[in-house]
DNA sequence: TTTATATTATGAGCATGCTCATATTAAAAC
DNA sequence: GTTTTAATATGAGCATGCTCATAATATAAA
């Protein structure tokens, strides 16, 4: 047995299709690993061959929809409104790539990213966070801010990241409009907080024309 | 056998300090339930009469920390600062309880109160966040403030406390002063959004004559 | 064609959180 | 003191995420 690039990808999308299907008929909790793998014509040990964990399969899939999110944004050149708006744009086009996952995302994500998990690169919602944050600082910093590198405030905006993924996960309220509500909330505090930076962490207090 | 009400609760007590030992000598999730029950002279299967779940156990040394800070805070009648200061110390103070834990509070916490984890009343976290969350909102009315019974404005807060937590878990810098710089930062924003509500949710928006 | 080698596939097996049928026992009923 | 009863303790056992020794096989070497 060597190599077969082909076939190996082929397998792996075998997978990541059993994985998706199960997820959202059965959930996260009640899928195993062992039905996946049957799903996707393999033995249980091959599964581990492809994906380190339960986790990372699940965070590929939420991972490469939020990819497509990007790269839709970026390439339908749609940063053209104020930073808030951006950032909106942005994050709302996640969710709209998220939906068909969200009824199993919340008990995925929270093993995937949770902010309590100590974020070591080889966690599986390492990358995810990273690429995001990275889209987020390109983003500001297009808008005339300084580059808002204090640990501070991009722990500021993660952790609000989160909080509306959370809600978002878990709203039924029609259309979302409880969603849309918190994060309209969520990221006029996160602007205002990059003109408004702790004493001790002095930077990004310049160029504030926006507000 | 019959009742036997303290020897009850004495058992209850060995397995809580049992756990704390173990967490803290092994770690989250190196300490078993198994290993619990041995160190308590219980059997397995005893341990769950006691408590439903590991996580509980946890949830329960996490709770009563919290609620010995809530106490203190209120018995001492520290109250006294301008809101931002008030709920600094209440938040603060819980930390301090909570020092002795805080090795193994980050993969704990993450299972017990992650803003993913849909919080239903039979989590074991749910308790704990319901009671900060009603503290705060008194400490809010007592400033006052209209009660911020505004889903997104507590939803915001306990985004924002969970972050600070996560942040303060993983602190290793001296004096833990990157968490006081976040958690000041973050409540510098709590406050501020308490006086710029949301178009939709309209409230809280007289005697901000704090800001 | 045959043999050797490197790589992938396999499933029995392990660890662990938790369950449940059964055993045990302290108190109540007699 | 004996029997009955109801609460509690017990540990074998289950499910599941993941590992690892072994088997299988596609390619390279002979």
């Amino acid at each position: 047995m060597r190599i077969t690039a082909e076939a190996k990808t082929e397998t792996r999308q075998r997978i990541l299709q059993a994985a998706t299907r199960l997820f959202k008929a059965e959930g996260w909790h009640e899928t195993t690993t062992r039905g996946i793998a049957v799903g996707a014509g393999i033995a249980t040990g091959t599964l581990f061959n492809y994906f380190p964990t339960k986790e990372a399969i699940a965070a590929e899939l939420i991972g490469s929809a939020l990819r497509r999110a990007r790269e839709s944004f970026s390439g339908e050149g749609d940063a053209n409104g104020c930073l808030e708006a951006d950032l909106f744009s942005l994050i709302w086009r996640g969710f709209l790539n998220l939906r068909e996952f969200r009824a199993f995302l919340a008990p995925a994500a929270e093993t995937i990213f949770s902010p309590l998990a100590r974020s070591s690169p080889e966690s599986p919602g390492d990358a995810i966070r990273v690429d995001h944050l990275e889209h987020v600082e390109e983003i500001v910093r297009l808008h005339g801010f300084p580059a808002p590198r204090s640990a501070v405030t991009m722990q500021l905006y993660w952790t609000l990241y989160l909080g509306v993924f959370a809600f978002w996960a878990a709203d039924d309220s029609p259309g979302q409009e409880d969603t849309l509500a918190l994060l309209d909330h969520s990221l006029k505090l996160f602007v205002a907080s990059l003109s408004t930076i702790p004493v001790s962490t002095q930077e990004g207090r310049k160029s504030n024309e926006h507000y």
